[in-house]
DNA sequence: CCCGGAATGGTAACCGGTGTCATCTTGCCT
DNA sequence: AGGCAAGATGACACCGGTTACCATTCCGGG
């Protein structure tokens, strides 16, 4: 079968009897073609299995199609989620997508990225959080000519390229929920400094606290850095106060975890001695026990929209840049006072 | 700074005084070379922060320098896990990670395949369970004249592309800890039919059993598709066996977390009422209560193994191809009988 | 002193596409 | 019928590298 080379546009051209040119018209979709002879030429391609080398494309157009995500494993579900969600959008185009994942404590970093980029000579390039924060990465990506699109929490000057849940609101409600089931001490357990997703739960916790009417207490506030065992750290820090929480909003579901391996230690029952939110819905949300309340943001959708932004900059100009989330409610949640024990 | 254009093969060349082939000869370090002109050409190419156009390489050449990874989720740590390790291995070379998820039960899955790897002209990919495990994709890749890596579990017949984990070994060692333990009726969860890891799995069971002088009791054993509902399904029908089981081992993570849910419903503690072994060492089974003892296997490592058998294939001839995996103690597996109740 | 061969560098063609511009039809208007 | 505009197609250079092949320089040996 296969001639152990693969057809080149010559051949196509040759074996359809015109010119390069015109069977890259057909390529191209150029209008200004003779129908008969674009028929012909799509079946000899057809016929050949002619595919245009990207490479050679890429080459005189001086320009490639491929686009970059630079991470640095906020968390594996979101990683995967933001893939799936870019090649929602590509998978009908040409181009492909490129991972890339760094660290972001490496003293090189930003010089691995400008590799990178330079190396693959990419189309533009995709940042998450918290990398996503940090505008002198995104300066050297646009300084190489990338087109850069961010992911991330709602930053208060509103950028074009940036496409961002709304956590600040989506906490606000998450905390109006527990008001409503009843609960007066609300603990929180915050993000790492220096995180903006971490800057707006916060916000979002003291937003839904007072229009709650309730006053947020510091005795029950602690800070976590998004990992398992700073959650079960501030859990025992919470649960050991004078007055402990009934209810805690953890900043994140891997902390939530955490927190609630500190309260099964102390001998807590989740939820009847305490109810827990998380956020982000991953999948450890749904298994753990209880199967934990949290919020999910459409991370898919988000990664979709951003890959139309960044490849589409004028047809994406209309498309939101910023999504609500919804609170899951589960098991982890529930009244309080639970009826009497 | 930037004169809005890359420098290019040319501008070096006149910049250095010779010719573009002498600078092709530094670039690709040929050894006829005076060492003057090497210095001299090497230092331009330093100032001007010259990079070789890749798409102009894989013209000429005839060959680039993209490897492909098509995947169809099978959980996302692993996927993350694979993504980093290729990444250890290519990071400092010119080569490029270009993902690509997939759904294996479209009908078009095999097109899209093809047209995924011509489009790029991928030089290889490398294939994820279950992916890895039909021929038929491989065949798809190999006739497009990419090199394939395929990995997953063992299998029998030796194959120089597919590095594997050494499941059957892992699950035995587990099934034997859990005699250890004194247990006598283990039961188990199997993952889904046509999954060689799976049967593989299923293998390493009986053999455990087998070694501590134990019979399987079919009343005892279910089988799930590594989704967590299922494994709560297959711990209802255990659980309500005549005898049930005083330690499960489940095919995966996911669905032991689905057992322990089955378990805690009927009011079962964990582990004292029941011991759970579970696969994989995902997120999940640390943050679970009681944290799930499992089999970790070398994911990572794996992964850069395969990458470098891609890219080099005779160099990555001496490494293994076969992993062993870790049986990681943790909460869920405990002695029996446990102390008096 | 001349010649052959190694060491080095240059030239031109090519990889597989695209842009520019010229050429050749064709149809329509006057 | 002649002129002309517009449409269709082709010739050719070029994108930034690589390779095949040739030209030059510098040796040592006869």
């Amino acid at each position: 079968m296969a001639k152990g080379q693969k057809p080149t546009i010559n051949d196509v051209a040759r074996l359809s009897g015109v010119s390069k040119k015109t069977v890259s018209r057909v390529i191209n979709k150029s209008p200004l073609l003779n129908e008969a002879t674009r028929e012909k030429v799509e079946a000899v391609i057809a016929d050949l299995g002619y595919v245009p080398n990207p490479q050679a494309r890429a080459l005189a157009l001086r320009r490639n199609f491929l686009i970059g995500l630079i991470h640095d494993n906020p968390n594996a579900q979101m990683v995967l989620g933001v893939q799936e969600g870019i090649l929602d959008t590509i998978r009908k185009t040409e181009f492909a997508l490129v991972v890339r994942p760094v660290d972001r404590h490496s003293p090189t970093l930003l010089d691995d990225i400008r590799h990178f980029i330079e190396q693959q000579r990419l189309y533009g390039v995709m940042l998450l959080p918290p990398l996503s924060e940090r505008d002198d990465i995104a300066d050297v990506c646009q300084e190489l000519g990338c087109t850069v699109v961010r992911m991330g929490s709602a930053k208060l000057d509103d950028d074009e390229h940036l496409v961002a849940s709304n956590d600040r609101q989506a906490v606000s409600e998450a905390v109006g929920w527990l008001a409503e089931l009843g609960h007066r001490r609300i603990g929180f357990i915050a993000g790492p400094e220096g995180f903006r997703s971490a800057r707006e739960r916060q916000q979002g916790f003291t937003d839904g606290m007072a229009q709650a009417g309730l006053t947020p207490d510091p005795a029950i506030m602690a800070r976590g850095t998004y990992r398992f065992e700073s959650g079960r750290a501030a859990g025992e820090q919470l649960l050991s106060a004078k007055e402990p929480p009934t209810a805690v909003f953890s900043s994140n579901d891997e902390m939530a975890a955490g927190l609630l391996h500190a309260a099964k230690e102390r001998g807590l029952d989740v939820p009847e001695d305490l109810s827990i939110i998380g956020f982000d819905d991953t999948a450890t949300a749904a298994h753990i026990w209880p199967p934990l309340t949290t919020v999910r943001w459409p991370i898919r959708t988000m990664a979709s929209t951003a890959a139309l932004k960044l490849i589409e900059p004028t047809s994406a100009g209309s498309q939101p840049s910023m999504f609500p989330s919804d609170l899951i409610r589960r098991a982890s949640a529930v009244p309080y006072p639970t009826e009497e024990r």
